[in-house]
DNA sequence: CCTCAATTGAAAACCGTTTTCAACTTAAAG
DNA sequence: CTTTAAGTTGAAAACGGTTTTCAATTGAGG
């Protein structure tokens, strides 16, 4: 999705919430268009803070929430203890590989492994509704390779 | 591995630690192994404080700690924002479906998952080191079924 | 026993997240 | 334009699970 089709959502989204438009609000969904992805909330923050100092880190965090409401963007955890936030830039799902070492998030999709997953549920009795499938390890820019 | 071993590898790991052997890291391991698994540090706590009211919270957590050290434990994060321990009772690895509806946790594994993710790490030039694979849903007992 | 390092439990600190609340904006009404 | 009502903001406090602190206690070796 476009950053102007996500931002043309995100208005939408908030008139028939009954929530208003804000400068803050623009300013962080442009922020968080630009940055890269992945970004915790704290770093969106500190990015923000640069080219506005008088944004505050609660309104971050609550916009950021809306966005992953809105579904323009979803949260995320990697096991270091803060949420991160995505653009949901394709509607189609993705999972992580996290190099241990420099802390690289590359995106994969694998047919093959989604459909086991929803046999394996099924085998046992199970309807995914959702999964989460991390692959920790060392990229080639890090180890011998 | 039965409870008599994994008793003796926590003992050995004391020893060769430079570690004491207590009467609390002794009843907080024959807990541990005979409640349920995927328990918080919390649940294990309230346990114990019904058998021994004088036991502490930092006590538990520094055992559970030291369990996973030993290699007799597992540490888990489900998505509830608390840390759940398993003993590592078979060598193999397993992974889980958890329901969303009563928290339900199976384990399962599947050698042909694990083997496709190795591919598609190696594919982006990863090596794995570790993974984690959650599937969250309904059980049977739960969803129409 | 004695000694000394390790352990314990209560309480405080920690840390990312979430809420509170008074001041401020926004959007719609007058 | 005002005015008004409702939503928004940012600083600071509250929250909740985790971790550390520290004085008192305990365990193992001498
Ligand atoms: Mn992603
Ligand atoms: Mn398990
Ligand atoms: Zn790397
Ligand atoms: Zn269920």
């Amino acid at each position: 999705m476009g950053k102007v089709k996500t931002k043309n959502k995100f208005n939408d989204f908030l008139l028939t919430q009954g929530l208003k438009s804000t400068n803050q609000r623009e300013l962080i969904l442009e922020e968080f268009l630009c940055a890269g992805s992945h970004l915790s909330t704290e770093e969106l923050y500190l990015r923000l803070r640069r080219k506005n100092p008088r944004i505050g880190y609660a309104t971050v965090h609550r916009t950021l929430k809306l966005f992953a409401e809105c579904g323009i963007a979803e949260q995320r955890h990697f096991g270091d203890g803060q949420a991160r936030y995505e653009a949901s830039d394709h509607d189609e799902h993705h999972d992580h590989l996290i190099c241990v070492a420099c802390g690289k998030i590359v995106e994969f999709e694998d047919p093959r492994i989604e459909e086991l997953q929803v046999e394996v549920a099924g085998g046992h009795g199970f309807t995914i509704e959702r999964h989460r499938l991390e692959l920790y390890g060392c990229c080639s820019d890090c180890c011998q390779g």
